[in-house]
DNA sequence: TATGAATGAGAGTTCATTCAT
DNA sequence: CATGAATGAACTCTCATTCAT
């Protein structure tokens, strides 16, 4: 990549009043209609604002700029997935395997569900991804994996962890991703959900053992 | 997304003379220096001609567009990378997993050098990716796994090599783009390399168990 | 012809402030000059925009694309044109092919004025003629011949007065359009008009024979 | 309209050859062709030459541009379409207007005949019909009709008789092209064409009352 | 004589952002 | 605070014509 100066990309203020909290509201609701309707091509300020039924020069007094709303919508994508897989992940009513494989199907289905968004939302990602708020974002949805992993590989250090977390969720982020680009039935995801549950179970308990720590069972469900 | 109506993407006409076959080269190569170097943003017609030392009408001559250039690049991209695979997964000196662990490693690799070109290639994906010819193109890739999952799978049933088939090139190719983002030291390459190579042969072990012919080893490098 | 897909015509935005109406004149205005100067051949928005002073940014929030410009130039002409046989026809003062006669004479005289700009606007029709808002412009400067018909050939059926009117305007605008060609002097100009409202007035009397109502006059100025 | 330096539009070279005639037909037919199925705004040479199977340089070799090409095909229409007339006006077995009469029918249903290329044909009319050679080409489509006046005009002044030539020629092009713009039945063909012959008949016999001699029939058919 | 590669000015259109009102 | 008119560089792509081979 060349010097691509990263954009300001942090809001440009923070919304004390109600009505602003609103309008930000407003604005990023458009934000993500047009992107999914229109395609990241066509994601443009000006269609943003009119969707949102807001003057371009309000939008600009919110967002610094078109990659702010962006990353914006980025963030929450990924809070809500964090959400999503950190509740999981802690439902230790579940065996730990059982709960990967439970996270992986629900993520592969929300991956599915909005994909054009989502598809979307990757393809403006040059626009936003080299800002370093960025980064802190995306490692925050790490964080709900450590302690699984803890969990799940007591024995092994933390180089291990690390690397066996940053290779589960890039898996399922990238993977996701590509699969979910062509339109699936139910009936597919489940297999393939299912196909991805079984490499990471098969991944873990073979780490496991050689940690030291025996699993009792793959986690079947 | 919305209805792109997929542009036309193939050659426009055949380079019958040495000179013009030579001149597809030359603009190939700016191509692919633009895309490194100023990003898929910035990659431009007429930047990509200047930099070739060439007029915008020449250019137009032997490209329809411009995302047929860029598809020109990919499918050069892909044509090399299958090779690459292909070559060592026919070398049946090795045993099948050992192969795979190799095969993951090499990928790796090669996805970090010239990573600027190959992130900016993805970048760009939205103007190719929906033309016809970019999914042949993308399913030749995943022929040379076919017969190497034969070979450790013979009891698995079609539908369970291909999904291991779809699951191991997604994750190949989605996480090795993920990785590759960033600047990385060989060491950590070989890391993430063994790391992914493991699970590949964690998983495809189990598969294989389950389907009724045990493999013997894990294929430890 | 080919399949040529109807760019959208209509106007972008309805200017709601003085001096945005005033914007839109000044566009037109230099439209308007720049066709009669140039010719349709180098009719450019990027002139036009030069020529009104006005960037084409501007330019371009209000008008969707160069066609809806002459198409807008062309409704401006229709309409004046409308008006001025509408009232000619309307004037019950004179007898029915007097008002006809006088219609010929100063339709002919308005096509010789400003004889650059309609040859080049005609030039230019077929950037905005398949447009459908074009169809209900033309069709609406045939509403003022109907009662006129009516008038004359009161026992003729709806067809026959139908195909009166179409043949009549459409001489007059294609004649008139061909006449005016070329540079005339203003005798020429009257002397091509009485013969063209000769004919008419044969035609209509013939007509209006045939249909039972004999006229007592042919309406000799 | 403008300065425009009027192209030099005659042959570049007359073919003495075979050869050169027959490329020079091939180049014609292939024009022809682009002009009905692209339109006036897609015919280029270059799609020419291709359609022709003839390289560019050739082409260029018996035509110096673009509008020689236009205009050799406008040539030939008027040719074929003054053949066409004069026929019909020179066969004296019928009466005046009722040849008159035949030769409308003839005209009209021939300009719908190939409109598609006849409409192109018109709206390239801006690139050659400044030619000086241009309006040659068309008074001699007017000769045909001056004995045919003389005839029916005996007694009129030759101003006269020009002027009703001129009138009616005009009438008969401009009413068929606007008449041959949109696709017509054979039957709104026929009618229309007899309501235009009515206009013609009528226009001339009272005429010919004015001028002295006394026409027997409207030549009704 | 024939070829067809090469040219490059110029076309229409978009869009992020600013700033006077 | 809100508005939305104004900007103009930048983009992709076309095409008549030439001229070295």
């Amino acid at each position: 990549m060349s010097e691509r100066p990263a954009p300001p990309i942090s809001q440009r203020k923070q919304p004390r009043q109600a009505r602003s909290t609103e309008l930000v509201a407003v604005i990023l609701q458009a934000a993500t209609q047009v992107l999914a309707q229109e395609g990241a091509q066509r994601f443009t300020t000006a269609r943003v604002a009119e969707k949102a039924g807001v003057s371009i020069g309000s939008l600009y007094q919110y967002f610094p700029n078109k990659a702010a709303i962006l990353f914006r919508l980025q963030t929450e994508e990924w809070r809500q997935t964090s959400d999503l897989l950190a509740g999981i992940l802690a439902d230790t009513r579940m065996a730990p395997l059982q709960r990967l494989r439970h996270l992986v199907h629900a993520f592969v289905r929300s991956e599915c569900e909005e994909a054009a968004m989502r598809v979307a939302l990757d393809d403006a990602a040059p626009l936003y991804r080299d800002a370093p708020e960025a980064h802190a974002a995306r490692e925050a949805g790490e964080g709900a994996f450590r302690l699984f992993m803890v969990e799940v590989l007591p024995n092994a250090d933390e180089a291990t962890q690390s690397l066996a977390i940053d290779l589960i969720v890039s898996t399922l982020s990238g993977v996701g991703k590509r699969f979910s680009e062509t339109p699936r039935t139910l009936i597919q995801v489940a297999e393939y959900a299912e196909a991805m549950a079984d490499m990471f179970c098969a991944y873990l308990t073979v780490l496991a053992g050689a940690g030291g720590a025996p699993l009792t069972s793959l986690g079947e469900v």
